[in-house]
DNA sequence: TGTACATCAGTGAACGCGCGTTCACTGATGTAC
DNA sequence: TGTACATCAGTGAACGCGCGTTCACTGATGTAC
């Protein structure tokens, strides 16, 4: 059965969205196409009028994965930007949540492991990230805070990562607890 | 063909070995026990004469992974030891040998979504090179260093997970060393 | 605007392949005498 | 120490299942007149 070129364009969507946040939660290996289909509220059979692959779907996931923990307000003297991107990232509601959450954490040991248009995809959203953070972060000189938003990014990535992967709730809460105080505050 | 009792104990380390590299390499998906069967010299049949399943391999491998890059030499000070770690962890030969390196970084991601034996074996590493790494942070009281070591695993970590995610070259030099200068020299 | 037909988004069965796992078998090991 | 037999580590074929992908088909959409 036919459907709007409206609605098809719809549907597409909603399969990306279904993809961003199911390869997330089960890793990119862990999720096939037809479950993704029927997340999308569609059958397996029409994914490939959409997508050439499942490699194809997996980049665009990837460069189109919403709800981005990185997001401040932008109303906010820069100190407490970044001490607000910090705290929201490090929240226990974040490392609960992997399917809508940083990429980078959910996924980030597979990128490597991806084709090439996925980790473009990965390469292109680490740069706006580090951007953003380049402008909050203290530093004399331009280099120093570029470094300085490298290394804050690597520890809140790691630290979530982390958090993620221990089979201990104490252990858990505070290795996040931990990256605040020190990717937080002390800027 | 049996074999010596000797001999099939060397069998199965080295099945472990090679797993233990080849899970690195590839993810837990990403390679079958025929090909981890091949790589330590046998047929996969036997596979289930050593091992429970493929996840008791996994287990085990986590556990027993070798070649370890946070070790470093006991006979200097503290602060030296420490910069030593960063340094040989951050380093290009580290990133560019994922089968042979840190097993956070080389399965991060994905240890949260393995089953309970594996990440149990993961939290005991974590809690061990934690103790390492507690002992050579500077800090004022025991859980100021306590703090320090896990922000500086999770610092070093995301480092190295992002520099291999990284598609561009440059980029994928310039996160080991900009962690490398916040969280050695630093300290 | 209304009608007739071509288009094409979506369906569901089917294909082929790889992988985890099982199993009957082999033949060297190790043990009982 | 030597012999006969039971054990069992390893082999390779086979099984069953799931997954990515293909394909003939359906029927609503959209267009030509």
């Amino acid at each position: 059965m036919k459907v709007t070129r409206e609605q098809a364009a719809a549907n597409r969507d909603r399969i990306v969205e279904a993809a961003s946040t199911l390869f997330r939660k089960h890793g990119f290996d862990g999720i096939g196409v037809a479950d993704i289909m029927k997340a999308a509220g569609l059958t397996h059979g029409g994914f490939y009028g959409h997508f050439a692959s499942k490699e194809d779907l997996a980049a665009e996931a990837c460069a189109h994965a919403r709800r981005d923990p990185w997001a401040s307000r932008m109303d906010a003297p820069p100190e407490q930007r970044l001490e607000g991107i910090v705290q929201s990232y490090l929240a226990p509601r974040h490392r609960d949540d992997r399917a809508n959450g940083c990429l980078f954490a959910a996924l980030g040991s597979d990128i490597v492991r991806q084709p090439r248009a996925v980790r473009r995809a990965f390469t292109e959203r680490f740069r706006s990230k580090i951007d953003v953070l380049r402008s909050l972060v203290p530093g004399r000189s331009a280099a120093a805070r570029r470094e300085k938003a490298q290394a804050t990014m690597a520890g809140l990535v790691g630290a979530l990562t982390l958090s993620r992967a221990v089979d201990d709730p104490a252990l858990s809460e505070e290795i996040p607890a931990a990256a605040s105080n020190v990717f937080g505050t002390s800027a």
